[in-house]
DNA sequence: CTTTGTGCAAAGATTTTGCATTGCG
DNA sequence: CGCAATGCAAAATCTTTGCACAAAG
């Protein structure tokens, strides 16, 4: 617990640091959408932000929330990750690649990583002489419970 | 030529009786989005497509577009493939499947199948007890043709 | 003739932006 | 103090929808 409040200053200093360097300002609606962030799993849409932080009573607009994610988005703090029934999600891009399969059901996001597979797509890039930055590999489908649960329903 | 007008009367008489076994009508409009379709090189944007059929003079409403659109979605007709910059590429379905390599400077698309990856994702839903539907790989990046020229302004 | 489709305009949803004001550094 | 950030409301995009009318089957 303790361990955890100290990460959580340690990255919020490593944010601040950063944020300055760029000849930007460290706000306290700055430092609240970052803390509200990683707060989350891992992954959030922005209108949650938004609306976490309305509910604690905390006053950051709207405007601020999306212009402060395009900045963040820029020094690589979050990443777009996932754009799906035309809403983006984010994804906190403290942890080493990874790709996701999403339950077209419920929603739910498993991460994973396969060293093979980004190892073909860089081979893939060569053959077309393509010059790779990033990339999105999403996987939809069901998980197993809503796998399972949609059997069940469909029996009946 | 003559080949590929049959070809392509061919793939409208199917959508007629495809549109027609599901209870619903075959339209003009209809009709007329198809074709236009059918003219992209594999993909489009629905703005592109709204604009290509005004410019014809052809009397087809941005909202008939879009639920045309759904409604060839559900059919499999198009596959809603990329959300890039907040807007959605879509793809005929009629080649088999493939994926994406997009330049980010550009916006081209280079398209890219690759067995091995396929038979990875499998795998992987396998051990996570994942049910796959479909998936998304897209890489951005630079073609080499934009990896050049940003290369040589650079020097400058 | 019934039912579905269309066009239009309005409404929704998401994201960006102009401008006056605030406040960090 | 000067410049960047904020809040607000308006605007810009993209997409869906209600309704009256048209047209497919």
């Amino acid at each position: 617990m303790e361990n955890k409040n100290l990460d959580l200053e340690k990255q919020i200093s490593e944010f601040k640091n950063i944020v300055r360097k760029k000849g930007l300002k460290f706000t306290p609606q700055r430092k609240k959408i970052f803390e509200e962030i990683l707060k989350t799993e891992g992954h959030f849409q922005i209108e949650d932000l938004v609306h976490n932080i309305k509910e604690k009573g905390i006053n950051v607009s709207r405007a601020t929330v999306y212009r402060t994610l395009n900045i963040m988005k820029e020094l690589g703090f979050v990443e777009e990750v996932i754009k799906f029934k035309n809403k983006t999600i984010y994804e906190v891009s403290l942890k080493h690649h990874h790709d996701h399969l999403i339950c077209t059901n419920c929603g739910k996001i498993i991460e994973f990583h396969e060293e093979k597979i980004e190892e073909l797509q860089n081979k893939i890039c060569k053959k077309y002489k393509f010059h790779p930055d990033f990339h999105r590999l999403e996987i939809f489908g069901l998980c197993h419970e809503c796998y399972k649960e949609l059997k069940k329903k469909k029996r009946k």
